[in-house]
DNA sequence: ATGTATGCAAAACATTTGCACCTGG
DNA sequence: CCAGGTGCAAATGTTTTGCATACAT
C-alpha cells in the first residue's frame, strides 16, 4: 500500500487517492485524462466522484507524484512521475504514445537556455506524427 | 495588402481576417491567444465577434498560416507561421517566450522517431523555466 | 473531536456551433 | 446574385468551486 508515499507527500491517505494512484500505476505505459481515470474507477465498481478525481490529480502534481501533459485536443492527461524525465512521440492518429530520452538532445537544451539567461524548470519535447508500423488504425 | 496570402489560401479576403491578420503581424514576436486578438481589435475600435476570432485562427491554422501552441495553461496561443521552424523557451513567470532553432537537435528527432517507426509531421519542443537576466519581474 | 477530503451540483472557462443576416467577388 | 462569412446567443467540453456531509488521525 502507498499510504506512505502519499504522506510523505503531505496527503492524507484516504481511498480515493489511493484508488486513483493504483489506476495510475496498473497504467503507467499509458496517459490518462481525469476521464480516463474516473471511467476506469467506475468500470472497477469504485465510487468516486469526477471533481475528486480533478482534485486529487492536481494535488499529486502539486506534490510531484504526477506530470501534467498538455497535448494537443484540449484535455489534460497525466502520468505517475518516475522521477526519470523523458520526453514523447504522440501518434496523431492513434494518440498512442512513446517515450524517450536522449542524452544529447538534453545536453543541448541545457546550453541553449543558458545562452539566453534562463534556468530551466522543467520542459517538455513532444514530436507529433504518424506511426507506420505499428497497430495504429492506419498502418 | 495581403489579400493575395488569404486568396491563395482558398479563404476570401475579408475585413476581419484581414485585421486579425493585422494583428498577428503586428505583434509577431507575442504569442496571442484569441482572446489576445479579439480585445485587441475591439481596442482598436474595430468591432468584431470572438467566435470570428476562433474560426479565422483555426481556418488559418488549416491553411498554415499560422501555427497553434498549446502552452501550460488551458487556453491556445498563436502565431504566425513564417516557415522556418522553431522551438520555444517559455518563462514560467513572466510568461515571456523566447524562440531558437538547433539544428542538432531537430537531426536526433528526426533519427529518434524513425528508429521508433514514426513519421514526424509536427513537432514541439518547449522549454519552461526562469529568466535570469531579461526584464522578468523575478530578475 | 476536528481539520480535511469527498460528492454533488452549480459555476467558470475556453472553444464550437446553429442560424438569420450581411458581404465579397 | 449567391456561396461563403459574420455576429450573436446558445451549446459543448473540460476543469474548478461552494457547501454540506463523511472520513482519517
Amino acid at each position: 500500500m502507498d499510504s506512505g508515499e502519499l504522506r510523505k507527500a503531505g496527503l492524507k491517505a484516504t481511498l480515493p487517492r489511493l484508488r486513483i494512484l493504483s489506476i495510475l500505476e496498473k497504467n503507467n505505459d499509458l496517459h490518462l485524462s481525469a476521464e480516463d481515470v474516473y471511467k476506469a474507477l467506475l468500470e472497477a465498481g469504485e465510487e468516486i466522484g469526477l471533481a475528486t478525481v480533478y482534485r486529487v490529480l492536481t494535488q499529486f502534481e502539486g506534490a510531484g507524484l504526477v506530470i501534467r501533459h498538455n497535448f494537443e485536443g484540449g484535455r489534460s492527461v497525466f502520468e505517475l512521475d518516475s522521477g526519470e524525465h523523458h520526453d514523447h512521440i504522440v501518434c496523431l492518429e492513434c494518440s498512442k504514445v512513446f517515450e524517450f530520452t536522449d542524452a544529447a538532445i538534453e545536453a543541448r537544451q541545457q546550453r541553449i537556455a543558458a545562452q539566453h539567461g534562463f534556468r530551466i524548470g522543467e520542459h517538455s519535447l513532444v514530436l507529433y506524427g504518424h506511426c507506420t508500423k505499428t497497430a495504429c488504425p492506419n498502418r
